[in-house]
DNA sequence: TTGTTTTATTTGGCCGTACCATTAAGGCGA
DNA sequence: TCGCCTTAATGGTACGGCCAAATAAAACAA
């Protein structure tokens, strides 16, 4: 038998803010498991028949919807939108927008890394296995030698730190915590890399991590914490140290951000003016 | 002098994904501080001739900002598109949508609680001011009080929940750990509602708030988080009871849940087939 | 003068057509 | 069999039009 009516589940949009009916209308049936990853949807032009609406409102309701993760785009023959797997660059990616506006200050988000690392650590100490803690030691032994060389790849070094970071994070077994920590990698801006440009604190942060691995594989939790609370001394030295050679300082708030403008010099505006006359523009 | 040439910081869109380039164009105005909060952006026709773009590309590039949470956009004279004040809501919109597509197990989602729970009532024992504890101690005797009502309601039962948890968070000082709080509020399911609906646990979890309130507020940190664990030692009897009472037992994965899609009478394709053979659609 | 109603205009929302660029599939020839 | 070419499907863009809502301005009544 042909596919059966369950276009039931889509009914005509309504008027008034019809792309937003289409894209909550996907957006259902995506998360509803009508939809499967991968899975391919009609083109715009079959989906003006179904949703009984114009191409312009199919259109915006697929942009929304690939704004958000959900699907994915493609041009020309048996291209098309398609559900996608939701990455978590794309989920984060807002909060991290809403972390910038705000302007959260650097020792808000310092402290937070450190309390999940805390959090992190343990779980990993307990939970991790054997084989996992010994990889997690080799690496920080290659990352040490690493940093030796006379001229570092700066790239790779962010590239291990990250990813040392997230197989600590692994090691807790419990998913949101890898989450959060790749979060953290991308979203929060990291300030670990200027841990590594700076040589008076590149060696010690390496050190540092190799001695923290070795207390996780050995079990040790609380020294192991206290390693990892060492890390965030030495960040707070490096930072203390880089606003010292700064002579400009910034004052942060969080909730009175209105007036925190900090350029006195906001171009007025930054559009022309363009009074067009007709309907349909110039 | 009228507006000076600052129209420069607007290129004419590129060919191929015109709308992306507008739409980032726009949110690095917006970003940049050159359009502030609250500002008002021209017009949809006007700005076709900013960007020498059709009204379409214009249209699709806000749709997407204001999915972003970027804009928001009203009809009539002077409406239009303006610059909006994030709101958590909007960012952690699409990391709820992420956790609800990888399906991830409560018990994850719980622990993850818990222990951001036990560094917050750190952070807030040692920092919260005094009238603040003083506060959410009221807080917990008024909510002991409601729920000894016949008929409590629910709506605002939860409502207070969620109001002492994040009045909690607020007490670190530390405006990430509101917002992480806030987001496990709506973003993550919230399971302590089956704590309060369920009258086994209902009065236990509100004695448990209070005791961990006085704790809080005399300073005792570790009774303080005694008491947060017992919070989660009670949630996770009241589900296993719910599980004991439901006999299906639904296994989760979190990595390979491409084959877990549960119901076994997945509709097959929820479109109809409407193959058009003109260009413009039915 | 003040408050209210009407009118005009701006502006987003929606529709429909047309054309182009890209892409994959199928056919065709070497 | 392999590689090239044609062809059809499909998103991307443009243009022009109309409608409904929402606001500001004007007209009007008290």
């Amino acid at each position: 038998m042909h596919p059966p009516d369950l276009a039931n589940i889509f009914r005509p949009a309504q008027v008034g803010r019809a792309s937003e009916d289409v894209a909550l209308q996907i957006e259902a049936a995506i998360l509803g498991g009508q939809l499967k990853r991968g899975e391919r949807l009609p083109s715009e032009r079959s989906l003006q028949g179904v949703f009984k609406s114009s191409r312009g409102v199919i259109r915006e309701a697929l942009r929304a919807l690939k704004q958000k993760g959900l699907i994915e785009i493609k041009k020309g023959a048996h291209g098309g939108a398609s559900v996608k797997d939701l990455e978590l660059i794309n989920a984060s990616e807002p909060l991290a927008l809403f972390l910038k506006q705000q302007q959260v200050p650097s020792p808000y988000l310092i402290e937070f890394r450190e309390s999940i690392d805390r959090t992190i650590t343990q779980l990993a100490t307990s939970r991790g296995s054997r084989s996992d803690k010994q990889a997690l030691v080799a690496k920080t032994g290659a990352f040490e030698e690493l940093l030796r060389q006379p001229n570092p790849d700066m790239k790779k070094v962010a590239e291990i730190d990250r990813e040392m970071n997230i197989a600590l994070a692994q090691m807790t077994g419990n998913p949101i915590f890898e989450m959060i920590m790749r979060m953290t990698q991308f979203g929060f801006s990291s300030q670990d890399q200027l841990l590594y440009d700076d040589p008076d604190f590149r060696f010690k942060t390496a050190a540092n991590w190799g001695e923290t691995a070795r207390r996780i594989a050995s079990g040790d939790i609380l020294r192991a914490l206290s390693s990892i609370s060492y890390h965030y001394v030495l960040l707070e030295r490096c930072l203390a140290k880089r606003e010292k050679e700064k002579t400009a300082a910034a004052g942060f708030q969080m909730r009175d951000a209105t007036t925190a403008a900090p350029g006195p010099t906001g171009p007025d505006w930054p559009f022309p003016s363009t009074p067009p006359s007709t309907d349909s523009g110039p």
